[in-house]
DNA sequence: TTATAAAACTTTAAGCTTGAAATAATTGCA
DNA sequence: TGCAATTATTTCAAGCTTAAAGTTTTATAA
């Protein structure tokens, strides 16, 4: 997936294209992932998950978890197993439907998160420093709708 | 990763731009995943390696391959061991320097790899329909050169 | 009411991934 | 030469990931 294209043709550019996406997204998750491991002893997926609790205090069902980042939901049952057993969020059953339960960051959870969050996005901007402010927000736009075409076809 | 800005201010853009990249890598990866899967019962990783060994005929040192992919020797491994399993490659012995060993497609690895990355290629031109060719040679020139700031640093 | 289906989640098996430790072969240099 | 450092690769433990199968609970509807 990270090799050139084998062919010339129409779809040629919209397969480098995708090769220089993939890439990018490896070589900076890459360097997330170890400076995340190294500076706070944690990885990429549980800030994934810590990422999206910060955002909704009023906690997030595991189906909600497994959506919203685009993993399965064995995945996510066992990256939360791991924070709670590190003290980081909470599992309470539901009373209304008793087969769910809603997952919520502690309190040490959401300082440890907030506190890596800040260090985090430094990171991002530096690793993204070769490309503008502008040209970034050209880039976000091109980027958001690039779904729209096959998506939801089934 | 894949979740929004927690924060406003200078590197907000970037970060956005890191989590648009994320969302679309994520997505169109899976899709490609699961297509390898049902069509030609094969995965993302052995795609790669096949494809990295495609355009060397004279074949790729095990380091090479982890250079090359972005991923871990021991990674590398694995899937040239199951590729081998498979009859897909080879793993030579050199004269040269008895530590390294050439990976090579077999010949059946040769001809199973270009009908996949035939299709290969028509998925990819479909999944990022949304971008039209003059966008994606825009998109892909940005991306080129987003590393230079900071790796090759230490 | 009570089977049946659907939904939310967990478990499992297989494979991917990393970083670190172990092995083996080569190189450099005193 | 001989031996320390380097290089190429494999092995290992832990964790991530998926798809599929299993469990429990809720909803449907005859």
């Amino acid at each position: 997936m990270v090799a050139g294209p084998t062919s010339t043709g129409p779809g040629k550019e919209r397969l480098r294209l995708w090769i220089r996406l993939l890439r990018a997204s490896r070589t900076i998750e890459a360097e997330l992932r170890e400076r995340l491991k190294k500076e706070f002893d944690t990885t990429l997926p549980r800030f994934d998950v810590m990422a999206a609790l910060y955002r909704s205090p009023e906690g997030m069902l595991m189906s909600d978890l497994s959506r919203f980042l685009l993993v399965s939901n064995g995945n996510v049952t066992g990256i939360v197993d791991r924070l709670v057993s590190e003290g980081l969020v909470t599992r309470a059953r539901r009373n209304g439907d008793r087969r769910t339960s809603m997952v919520r960051l502690t309190e040490e959870g959401t300082k440890a998160f907030a506190r890596i969050a800040a260090v985090h996005e430094g990171w991002v901007g530096e690793l993204l420093g070769g490309v503008s402010e502008e040209e970034a927000k050209r880039l976000t736009g091109m980027l958001k709708s690039f779904r729209s075409n096959w998506e939801g076809r089934e």
